[in-house]
DNA sequence: CATGAATGAGGCTTCATTCAT
DNA sequence: CATGAATGAAGCCTCATTCAT
C-alpha cells in the first residue's frame, strides 16, 4: 500500500549470528513468563526478539527446547548468580542482605514471571526440575542453611530446623514476587500496594527468627 | 422413551439434569487446577464429568465462562466457607486453627490446583479477579485482621500491621500447599516431605508475631 | 460473494460416520497415488472425500497412519482378492487369465497410482512392506508358482525356476501399468500407444515360457 | 585471498569454479534419485555437492530447474552413451550385450535411483519427459529395433513387433534394477537376492524370442 | 564467487465451537 | 436434553529462496 522508502542502505534484516540467540531466549523468557508454555507463541517471541519465526529454528530445534535453554541459560545462571552477592555482617544482616538482593533482582520488570515459570511450568519437566533444583535451588538452600546454622549456634536465631526456615523464606520471598507484578497484586493478596514491601518482608523473617524468651509457641 | 425407575434394562442410574452443572465445574476446577485455562481441554473435563463435550454448551457459553462459574461457585463459596471455621480461644490459638483449618481443607486431593488457579490464572481476568477478592479475599483478610488487631491489643502479639501479617502468613501457607502436592514438591522448595509441615508453619508463624521483648508472656 | 440458497434443509455438513473412513482412504489412495506420501496435501485429500482437514484426524492418527491404512485396508486386500480369481484350464491359459485379470484390474483409472506407490514410498516402510509382501505379494507368487511348476510338470513349460519366472513376469506387468496411465506413456517406454497392451504382454510371456527344441539360447 | 598453488596453509584443495555446477549436478541426481523431487532437499544436495545452499543459486535458477538440468545433462547423456557399446555378433549376441551393459551401467551404486527418477517423476514433466524420449530413448529404441528387426529378418527371431519386444526388455531391465537396489528387493518383488540374476534375464528376454517351430537353429 | 543467516509461505495437527441427529 | 461428528481457525514447524556479508 505505502512505498517504503528504499535506501541502498535499507536492509531488512541484519546478520547478528553471535547475538541472535540471546535475543530469543530474552524474549522467550519474556514471553513464557507471561503465557506459560503451552500459551506463549512463537511468533510472539519472535516478534519480541525482532526476528522471523523460521530465525528461531536455526537456534533451537522446537519450543520445548527453547523453553529448555531459557531454563538452563537464564534461569539457573541468574538465580546461582545471586547467592555469590551475599557477604559479611552477623546472620541477621546477612539474612536481610539475602532478601534485599533477591527482592532487588525480582524487581526488575518481567522477572516475576520467572517465579510462575518455576512454580507452574518446570514440574512438566522432571529433568528441567532436577537440574534447576541442583544448579540453583541447593545452592541458595547451601548458602541459606549456613547462615542460619551459624545465627543458631551464636543465639542470634532461636534453635530452628535450617530447612523449615528456609522453605518459610523463601515462600515468602516466591509469592511476594509474585504478587507484585501483573494487573492488580493487591486483589490477589492482602497487600496494599507498598513500594517497600521488601521491609515488610525482612521485619517479619527477622522476628521469626529472633531467639525467645520462655516460648508460648512451642505448644 | 425414559422410564428410569422401573425397566430393568435401565443403564446403571442417571443423575438428574439439575446436577449436570455441578458435575462440569467440579470436572472443571480439577482439570483447571491441573492444566491451567490454555492447557485444559474440553474433551479432558467432559470425560471427568461422564458427559460429553456438546452438553458443557448446553450449560455454559464458553470455556472462559466455565472457568468464571469455576471461580464463581466452587472457588469463592469454597474459600468463603471456610472462614467461619475460626472461633474461640485467644489470638494464638485462632491463628493456629485458621492456618490448621486451611490446611486441612487444602489437603483434600485436587484441592492445590485451586492455589494454581488463583496464583498463576485469576491475574489475567481483573473483573475476577476483583469479585475473587471482594467475595472470599476480603473475608478472610478481614477474620484474620481481627484476630491480628485483637492479638495485638492484647499484647500477645508484637505491634505488627495487619495488613502486612496477613499477606505473610498467606503467603506461606500457600506457598506450601502448592509444594505439598505431585511433582516434586521437594524439588522446587526446601521442604523435605514431612507429614507435620503444619506444625513447622504454626510454629514459624506464631514466633514471628509473638512480642519482642524478653517476654512477658501475655495471658 | 454469491448468496447460496438456504433452505432449512441445507445442513452443512451430514453425520455419515459409517461411511467416513472409506471415503477418506479411497481419496488418500488416490492422491498419494498421484503425489506419493511427502507431496500428498491433507487439504486435498479431504477435498476429495468431501470433507474437511480436520474430519480426517477423527478417524486417523496422523498423514503416516493414513497412508498406513491405505495399504492395510485397500492395496493388501485389493491384491489378495485378486489371486481368487485365476483358475481352471491349462497352465498356459491360467497364466494368461492372470495377466488379464491384473491387467483389468489395473486398468481401472486410479490404480497405476498404486503401482508407483508400491514401488517407492512401500520401502521407506519396513514393517509395512513385511505385511504388504506376506499378505499380497507372499499369495501372489504361491499362485503364479503352482501354475508355473505344475506347467513344467506337464511338460506345457520349459524347465524354469518359477521364482525366475515369476519376478519376470511382475515386472512386464507392473511397469506397463505404470507407462500405461499418467501423461505421455508412449513418451518414457517405446511403447505406441494400443488398447489391447495386455495381448503383447500375453504373447511375449507365453513366448518366453513355451518348451523349446534344441535350444541356442541355453548357454 | 587466494593464491591456492603455492602457500602450504591452503585448505586441503579446491575444485576449480568451473567443476562446481557438475558437482552439485551429481549431488542433486542421487538425492533426488533416494526421495524424488518433492523429498529432496536442497540443503542435503549441498551437503553431497560440498557447497553451501546458496551456491547452487548461482548456478540453478530453482529446485525444478536443477532437476530439469540433471536430467539434461547427466540422465540423456548416461543412457545416450550406453547405446554406442552394443556392436557386433549376431542378434542373440547383441541383445545379450545391450542387456549386461545396461546392467552393468545400473550396477553402479546410486544409478538405481535414475530408474526411479525416470520411472516416476519425469512423467509429472511432459517437456521433460519427451526431451528425455527424442535424446535417450528414442536411440535405444533405434538401436534395439535394428537388432530386433534383423533378428527376425533372418530367423534367428520369431516374428515379432520390434516396438513391442523393446517395452518387454525394457520392462524386465528397469523393473530388475529398481529392485536390486537397497531397500529389500526381495521383499517386493519375488525375487531372491542372487548376484546373477541378468543371466535370468538374458535367458528370458532370449528364450521369448527364439522362433517358435521346433527351431532349425538359425545360423 | 561463496556463504549461511534470515525469511515466510505452506503444510500438518490440535481443539474450541457448532450443529445434525 | 444429549450426543459426538464435523468444522476451521490458529499454532508449530519445514524448507525453498533471498540476500547481507
Amino acid at each position: 500500500m505505502s512505498e517504503p522508502e528504499i535506501h541502498p542502505h535499507d536492509p531488512r534484516w541484519r546478520r547478528l549470528p553471535e547475538e541472535r540467540p540471546r535475543q530469543i531466549l530474552l524474549a522467550a523468557i519474556e514471553v513464557f513468563g507471561e503465557y506459560g508454555i503451552a500459551g506463549a507463541k512463537l511468533e510472539e517471541i519472535a516478534t519480541h526478539a525482532g526476528v522471523s519465526k523460521g530465525t528461531i529454528y536455526l537456534y533451537f530445534q522446537s519450543k520445548e527446547e527453547l523453553f529448555r535453554e531459557v531454563v538452563r541459560q537464564l534461569l539457573v545462571p541468574a538465580i546461582a548468580e545471586l547467592e555469590r552477592e551475599v557477604t559479611g555482617g552477623n546472620a541477621a544482616d546477612q539474612i536481610e542482605r539475602y532478601l534485599r538482593v533477591h527482592w532487588a533482582r525480582f524487581e526488575r520488570p518481567g522477572t516475576a514471571g520467572w517465579v510462575r515459570l518455576v512454580l507452574t511450568e518446570l514440574p512438566k519437566y522432571p529433568d528441567l526440575a532436577a537440574f534447576y533444583f541442583d544448579e540453583a535451588i541447593a545452592k541458595s538452600n547451601h548458602v541459606l542453611g549456613d547462615i542460619l546454622r551459624r545465627g543458631v549456634a551464636s543465639g542470634e536465631f532461636r534453635t530452628i530446623e535450617p530447612v523449615v526456615a528456609i522453605s518459610m523464606i523463601k515462600a515468602i520471598l516466591l509469592t511476594h514476587v509474585l504478587w507484585s507484578e501483573a494487573p492488580m497484586p493487591e486483589t490477589l493478596s492482602a497487600v496494599r500496594p507498598r513500594a517497600d514491601r521488601i521491609d515488610d518482608i525482612v521485619d517479619f523473617v527477622l522476628h521469626a527468627l529472633r531467639p525467645c524468651a520462655p516460648s508460648h509457641a512451642a505448644l
